[in-house]
DNA sequence: CGGGACTCCTGCCAGC
DNA sequence: TGCTGGCAGGAGTCCC
């Protein structure tokens, strides 16, 4: 599921639900997601106080008292579910959601369960278990391994088209596969870079150094940022619906669907006005890359 | 080092 | 209906 604005949306609506409570118990259900829990997972949470939460690329941030940082990491299905059966939280809104009847916390892929304060209970499900949980010191975020070589926040004043020139230049890889590399840019995937290649006119397959000359970038990454900034912003405040959607506790399928200018349309027409092309999908490094070869170039 | 292939895991869907 | 193959929004590792 997530790229950053589904990270991002779960990060607001995790927000009201933990910020100032405290973690009265953790269960790990397994030893390990993708990657094995760190030591003494559990027993380091229990008692603490969560002061707030943050992201950083499609990473959420849960700030603990006592300098300490939860670092949760999706993968492709990883999802928290909010059983508050007392109704603890405060304007329960278009964010959230209660616990369906019936709605539990031991189902198959139901890995880790946070009880916090209030009688709510946070569960962490995850089926293809891509995601993964660690600990590390606030002060230490910055170098921690996941950061380190971490790229810039793209909605962030840290991406520049001078910054993504110094990264791109010289690259022959296609400019697709730069853009899924969170060492450029942080927190994009395969749908939003497909869209913001299609929305700056840019073929995926090109390389990306190609964007680059010697004197500096070309006009064209200005456009590409512009995109790349409207196409997220765009996708998290759609997020709140399709969260919601991709949440809810009944399983039922909500009425909201994210609109793709190219993802998932192949053989589709180009909806960019006056274009005539057709919509193609290609595989790019074992991904799936859908663009328009007549107004992508 | 850059770049590409492969891998982890399960669920779902189209097609036969 | 039941099986099979392909595909899925991530990212680390390994190899050339």
């Amino acid at each position: 599921m997530p790229e950053l604005p589904e990270v991002e949306t779960v990060r607001r609506g995790l927000a009201p639900v933990m910020e100032g409570r405290r973690i009265l118990d953790v269960a790990a259900r397994r030893a390990d997601l993708r990657f094995a829990f760190p030591p003494d997972f559990t027993s380091r949470l229990k008692g603490r106080r969560v002061e707030r939460l943050t992201r950083r690329a499609k990473y959420i941030l849960i700030h603990l008292e006592g300098g300490l940082v939860l670092i949760v990491h999706l993968g492709m299905t990883g999802r928290f579910t909010v059983l508050d059966p007392t109704g603890a939280v405060d304007g329960l809104g278009d964010f959230y959601y209660q616990a369906a009847a019936g709605a539990g916390a031991d189902g198959p892929h139901d890995h880790v369960v946070f009880t916090l304060e209030g009688s709510i209970r946070l569960v962490y499900s995850d089926p293809r278990r891509f995601g993964f949980m660690d600990l590390a010191a606030a002060a230490d975020l910055e170098t921690h391994k996941y950061f380190k070589a971490m790229g810039p926040e793209p909605l962030g004043n840290g991406l520049s088209a001078e910054i993504l020139a110094e990264k791109l230049k010289g690259r022959k890889t296609p400019l697709k596969s730069a853009l899924l590399d969170q060492a450029n840019i942080a927190g994009l995937g395969n749908i939003y870079v497909c869209e913001a290649l299609h929305a700056a006119g840019l073929s995926p397959k090109r390389q990306a150094g190609s964007l680059i000359l010697k004197s500096g970038p070309k006009p064209v990454v200005d456009s590409l940022i512009r995109a790349i900034r409207v196409i997220l912003e765009d996708a998290i405040r759609a997020g709140g619906s399709t969260l919601r959607d991709y949440a809810g506790a009944d399983g039922a399928k909500g009425s909201y669907q994210q609109v793709f200018a190219v993802y998932g349309r192949e053989n589709e027409p180009c909806l960019r006005p006056a274009c005539a092309g057709t919509v193609r999908r290609i595989v790019q490094a074992g991904r799936s890359t859908f663009y328009c070869a007549s107004c992508q170039r």
